[in-house]
DNA sequence: ACCTGAACACCGTTCAAGT
DNA sequence: ACCTGAACACCGTTCAAGT
């Protein structure tokens, strides 16, 4: 029960470190400030500590990024886990469907995690479990192993709740700043042509005129529905090479 | 035609410096070395220059990660015009096939690409051009630009050649060290189920077990035959809020 | 066992100064 | 116009030393 007793600006009683409040710090800093913030500095002054006192309790910064990307994975992972149970047959499509809504809604409270995810190599026990609640809602429902596999990969980070967008989030049409924006039709005519026929003025509308969880949604269905529809006739689910 | 005649250590003739230069170098770092060595010293070393001498050819770092993911789009773009030019009709699927495979060609010369993509923000014009290419294909197939948007968000990544995977690279089941191997199918069991009946012994196979390109050819294909059905029997391709 | 301070090698970037 | 040198603020990380 010790308490700092030095009459000094530090209020706080300073629990002692620990890994998980480490962890706990560094998703609060990437939450409130971007994932660039995450340095061992800042992570030690928001726990009131010197950056070198969290060595004793992480390996290194690639340890603390490991860890905050499980934190969130976990997270999903529990609330994935309190959608409706699994159900059989066609019912394979609407379970799977639920669980990745539900991670998608956590992904929300961290936008910075799937840039975390992607730089991140090798694979951690948190994420392998929650593919394997996965894997086994699709065997319940009928695929193969081989189509769950597949499945797996060809969702992707769809599976985790995510997709990277292939227009920003950033300046929609031009990262060059040299260039005329009247001559974009002139530059880009399909492109052009096609906004002009897509626009419509959503208010859930982003930077690229997009409605990214519409997007999101067709994205995943079609895969989905792809996948169900071997299930129902399977073919040659392993694709000859050549 | 100024030659550095200094005695010294230095026999090269010493090129000016130019953006050219300096982003053809960091392609050529980040090939040989991966994108972290990619450092404005480690440039001007390459170029027998100083770090702050850079700077007065390009912006800033930042300017240079942009430039070298955007020589690398035009390598995609130029190989991609390369291939089968457009096909009316159902040969739409086969020609955007085309592309995206000799994206993917491209891609397996910059490993080190698609992690730079996706640390960008914003869409340059060599990418709108890539895009505008494909879109053409896709409207000359006969999809409506409802369908041709839908559909680059739903390619994703996959439109410029690659997919992120859900395992790896780097060790294929655990990153937690303290981990038993033997519990593996205890804590997994569809997991280990799955891969049970999946496993094949195939030399083409990454540490992941699985055949990249086998998977990336069934993921994009599940796509585009989605789409190609909407195509032929098109139904609310804009999907309704709620 | 847990934390600190000094120190090291390495970043990106600026700016006045050189040619 | 083009390049350099010194300098600054900031990294991640080590290690001997403190309690």
């Amino acid at each position: 029960m010790q308490v700092a007793m030095s009459g000094g600006t530090d209020l706080r009683p300073r629990l002692p470190l620990s890994r998980e409040r480490v962890l706990q710090a560094a998703v609060t800093i990437a939450d409130v400030a971007g994932p660039d913030a995450v340095t061992m500095r800042r992570l030690a002054e928001e726990l009131g500590a010197e950056a070198t006192s969290l060595y004793y309790h992480v390996d290194n910064k690639d340890d603390v990024l490991n860890g905050i990307a499980d934190v969130v994975v976990m997270e999903i992972s529990q609330a994935a886990g309190q959608v409706g149970g699994a159900a059989t047959g066609a019912g394979w499509k609407v379970a799977v469907r639920r669980r990745i809504f539900a991670a998608r809604q956590v992904l929300l409270r961290h936008p910075w995690a799937p840039g975390v995810f992607e730089s991140r190599s090798g694979v951690s026990a948190a994420v392998l479990r929650y593919y394997d609640a996965m894997i086994g809602l699709m065997r319940d429902g009928g695929l193969s192993a081989d189509l769950a596999h597949h499945a797996l990969h060809a969702l992707g980070s769809r599976a985790l709740g995510f997709s990277r967008e292939v227009f920003g989030p950033g300046d929609p049409a031009a990262r060059d700043a040299g260039q005329d924006p009247a001559d974009f039709a002139g530059q880009f005519p399909h492109l052009a042509g096609m906004l002009h026929e897509v626009v419509h003025d959503d208010p859930d509308t982003n930077l690229c005129w997009c409605d990214n969880q519409a997007e999101f949604e067709f994205g995943l269905d079609l895969i989905l529905d792809g996948l169900d529809r071997l299930r129902e006739q399977p073919r040659s689910s392993d694709p000859q090479p050549g």
